[in-house]
DNA sequence: GGACGGTCCGTGAACGTTCACGGGAACGTT
DNA sequence: AACGTTCCCGTGAACGTTCACGGACCGTCC
């Protein structure tokens, strides 16, 4: 028994050597190439079946053409949000005979870091959703451009998709007021130490139209629909006289539908609902979700042209073709 | 100006040059190691950038320790029990230090072929769901391993996981009888020719209860929430006495919720409805889902732990193992 | 019998990177 | 002045595969 413990790979010269032929003869009878006669072929086959003998795909890759692959990291693929823009972004790339490296990182800084260290060796290029700062990114992704999706570039080194919904979020109040609402929450994310964005626009929203937003009314909610129907718990507990809310988005909201069912609340006449985000899953939920609407499978597809360009050398996007617009969708809850 | 047009790819080699240094240098810079200079360092990050220096993944992997990476072929990632068994077999490939290229291939025959056709030079496994024929698979995946998704496997080149969801089914027709119910109709999956497993387990729980079901009884539905919908529409406009219906999956049960509401018909109490697969999203609709529930992403978590066995060559799991049970979870339709 | 074509197979080279090793320069110590 | 250390850098070799080319062998035709 040999005193090595790794068991060295089986090459193309194994085989060969076992089937009495040379490398290129393997290789034209896995290949399913011509020049080469049927029952070489077979005996090649039998010897590689045999021995156990997979390609390396490395060293395939080496010496033929190109093939191009990116990495998409989401924090959680089970979240519909995530699986809509990694739908999009896998509809731009198979269209550029790219492939795609699905990485999910359960939310986790952790992982996230476990995977940025071995993304590297892997892909050509990075997408998608990062909590970690724009250095370590910068060392942990050695020459490989990076498109951040969902926040707004901060360094040249690194591309990124924004998402603009202050018109959307304006028509949304604006809505609400107009419905009689004076008295509007919000159910916001919790994940992050500061404020989101969308509560600025949310709260300069209904300074302009002229409804007053009390501290309280806001609430942080974990992004599941468990989180949301708990958020808005808390709020009907503090505060039962709010008639209506805006949530982080449609995930949130429909936490938020399920728990004012279960308080017994009719939506929109005891409580109006609006999301945001526009998910497919809004459709279903009943009543059917308003929402601040944006095209997701659109950010994954522009991350992946992105990438595209920054990997080929082309000329990028200009910001201003890096943002996405939403705008309301009414349908039932509001 | 030179007469080829490919534009030959810079390697470590002109970034040396560039920067008057060796390959080893250029390497030990860009990969953050000791032994360099800070000065030398920056300079050769400078021109590794200006030359648009981008490392081949494939001369990396060829030298470095060994990575595995598998396929994950689904038809649609946005339907959520794809979603689900992605999740599951990404989760298991993190637990591994594997990776995950995934695959939609919208349920088109063509770019099924199109993505089996690259697929092998990419990974070293295949797992997921196809339509094309044992013998195809074997002539498009060359010396890798593949484990079929929801199909029995008929060869054994193939490996595969089952779904047994027999008992599950006969617990649901039971169930259905139990409340009375003599007038039970199906919502088939219509994409394949011949009528599903499910179908066939259907019948035979529906013999086993004492209840007959009438041929017009079961239609069949696209695999997807309108699918349902329309089915069902078709269902009632027929025979309008049915007075619960078994759907293929939760998908389809889903758009069988939200057309019998459209039809005015409350749910259980004029139609009960009883669906296939479990689904997280079965929670979040009015009423909430029954379903024959069964672990998704078990499914594709056990998908990858196959193609690891397979692949690194150790025993591979027995067929008893490499089946998933379905049983009935009642909640609300039903 | 020589020329020719077809079929089948093998030999160097190349792909781009990292590892193992060795060596030179500068500096301090004895 | 000789020697050991530390720091920095470069040179072959190797990873496993495919491509381009050349050559052996057999049969056929003039």
């Amino acid at each position: 028994m040999s005193s090595s413990t790794e068991p060295r790979r089986v090459t193309i010269h194994d085989v060969a050597r076992s089937a009495g032929v040379s490398r290129q003869t393997v290789s034209r009878a896995l290949n399913d190439k011509a020049e080469i006669d049927g029952s070489t072929k077979q005996r090649v086959l039998d010897a590689a079946r045999e021995l156990g003998y997979r390609p390396s795909r490395f060293a395939r890759g080496l010496v033929r053409p190109e093939t191009t692959t990116i990495g998409l990291v989401v924090p959680d693929l089970l979240n519909p949000f995530f699986t809509e823009v990694a739908s999009g972004a896998l509809e731009a790339a198979r269209a550029r005979g790219w492939h795609v490296v699905v990485y999910d990182t359960a939310g986790d800084a952790e992982q996230e870091l476990a995977t940025l260290r071995v993304i590297g060796a892997q892909v050509d290029a990075v997408v998608g959703y990062f909590s970690r700062s724009d250095e370590d990114l910068d060392r942990l992704t050695p020459g490989i451009p990076v498109v951040l999706i969902g926040r707004e570039p901060r360094t040249p080194r690194f591309s990124g998709i924004g998402i603009d919904g202050e018109d959307g979020v304006r028509e949304a109040v604006a809505h609400l007021v107009s419905r009689g609402h004076r008295r509007i929450g919000m159910l916001d994310y919790s994940g992050r130490s500061e404020p989101s964005v969308r509560q600025v626009w949310f709260r300069r929203a209904a300074a302009e139209c002229g409804v007053a937003v009390h501290p309280g009314w806001i609430v942080g909610a974990a992004q599941t629909v468990d989180g949301g129907g708990a958020a808005l718990a808390t709020l009907l507990a503090a505060h039962p006289d709010v008639t209506a809310v805006f949530a982080f988005n449609d995930v949130i909201a429909i936490g938020a539908l399920r728990e004012a069912r279960r308080f017994g609340l009719r939506v929109p006449a005891d409580l109006a609902v609006i999301g945001f985000d526009g998910l497919a899953l809004g459709t279903l939920v009943e009543p059917e979700l308003s929402s601040v609407a944006l095209d997701t499978r659109a950010l994954g597809a522009l991350a992946v042209e992105q990438a595209a360009r920054l990997v080929t050398g082309a000329t990028p996007l200009e910001p201003a073709e890096l943002i996405v617009r939403a705008g309301l969708h009414l349908r039932e809850s509001a």
